[in-house]
DNA sequence: ACAGTGTGTAAGCGCTCACTTACATCCCCC
DNA sequence: GGGGGATGTAAGTGAGCGCTTACACACTGT
């Protein structure tokens, strides 16, 4: 009787929690949820970036939530739903954490190398659902389009921001499109991710498919666009 | 009753169209394909890529190749040894094209952007199978792990090769693992795609999401990463 | 003329899917 | 203690899926 009419109307349980939960919680910041709506779009994430979107059924991810899938369909009017309001979920535990990792007033290299680090760490925890989402852009436009305005152009106009500090204090060539810039260093380490991947190791792990460790590809990115970027030394004299 | 027990047994028709398939057709290499098999190849990456390998449906591949569906499973025994016969199909026609689009002999820059040039275009060509594996990767180990030995390593390897050959010349600075940078490289072309591409435009169309060309972001990644290689230009003195 | 091979049509089997209905239970708040 | 909202259980519906069987037709080489 309550047809959910899409992903962000009338979630039942208490009203404290309701508020709490859209204030406070992002999907695994605490140990357990609580409500069966939040115990559904956690094992929703979950079974859709193991599954992928279609494979993904309403009965297993009723069962890993714990929930009888009655319950899904209370909730949720139906799959797709149930999807939107898990990518609207997952949004808002990705917002602006790897920018503030640096303070990109010091050494750019360095700032850097916090930003990137971060980025890439997180990149990693969520690779399953970032790989089918990947997948599915096309068959999905919408939350795709969803995906680049509440997380990736946020994160692109702030680092952007920070790129033209680094230029104002002459660590940045003349003719340099920093927004192109910008996209050419996230693009290195998404793509680098994806294919350094294929095993699931940990950031740190030792072999990650080309024998170095993910953390070293990530120093050789940094190394790599900051002195890309570096404009000529001096004037020959 | 002839059932075809992996991808590459006994197909059926003629044995002289049989070999020529094998040795001169490459999917989209000519106009059409002539026997059910090379249809139904064709038909099935077509589909794989536009729905996923889960949504496509042997009969939707069936249709889309004008064929029957029996016929579908008369070749191959079933849907994972279509899928099968479909990456080896399509690995055949991306082997090793890339890298002879420049002689690696005169400028580095020149040939960097004759060859991520042509990388880039054809993984834009692909794209919607690329996505689609790239979503399935985890799922599918088994593909993802032929894929990159059969075209990702032999592609890296002449690539690393080449790139030797540019440290000889003076081009490319001490410390760096000539692998690695092949691979951030690689990175920034794949990853670029994927975040410049949710419209599926042309390579040389104006706008792709951030208002910059794809030839545009090509030439910025060339531009970094040979500035970013290249050596301190002469000792101070 | 005949066998063999590749293909098509028609029908169906057993299964899983998304989603629904009806009814029972628990628990909080008045 | 009683009412209402959140949940569970049981059962089912119609559709699509992968895959099979049975049979008929066309072509090719001998």
């Amino acid at each position: 009787m309550p047809p959910d009419d899409e992903s962000s109307s009338a979630p039942p349980q208490g009203a404290r929690e309701k508020l709490l939960s859209k204030v406070a919680r992002c999907f695994m910041c605490e140990a357990t949820p609580v409500g069966a709506r939040e115990k559904l779009l956690e094992a929703a994430m979950r079974v859709f970036a193991r599954d992928g979107l279609h494979k993904a059924s309403t009965r297993a991810i009723a069962k890993e939530a714990g929930v009888s899938e009655v319950t899904l369909f209370r909730h949720f009017k139906n799959k797709d739903g149930l999807l939107a309001a898990v990518i609207g979920h997952a949004i808002h535990s990705h917002v602006g954490d790897a920018l503030d990792e640096a303070n990109w007033k010091g050494d750019l290299k360095e700032n850097l190398l916090l930003f990137a680090r971060t980025l890439y760490s997180n990149m990693v925890r969520d690779e399953d659902f970032i790989r089918t989402m990947i997948g599915e852009a096309k068959r999905h436009p919408e939350y795709a389009d969803r995906v680049i305005a509440d997380v990736v152009k946020p994160m692109r106009d702030g680092f952007i921001a920070n790129l033209e500090v680094a230029r104002g204090a002459g660590k940045v060539r003349e003719g340099i499109d920093l927004g192109m810039a910008a996209d050419v260093f996230t693009a290195m380490l998404l793509g680098g991710m994806l294919k350094n991947h294929p095993a699931g190791d940990g950031f740190n792990s030792q072999s990650c498919g080309w024998g170095y460790s993910p953390e070293k590809f990530v120093a050789m990115c940094v190394d790599i666009f900051v002195n890309g970027l570096a404009p000529p030394p001096a004037p020959q004299p």
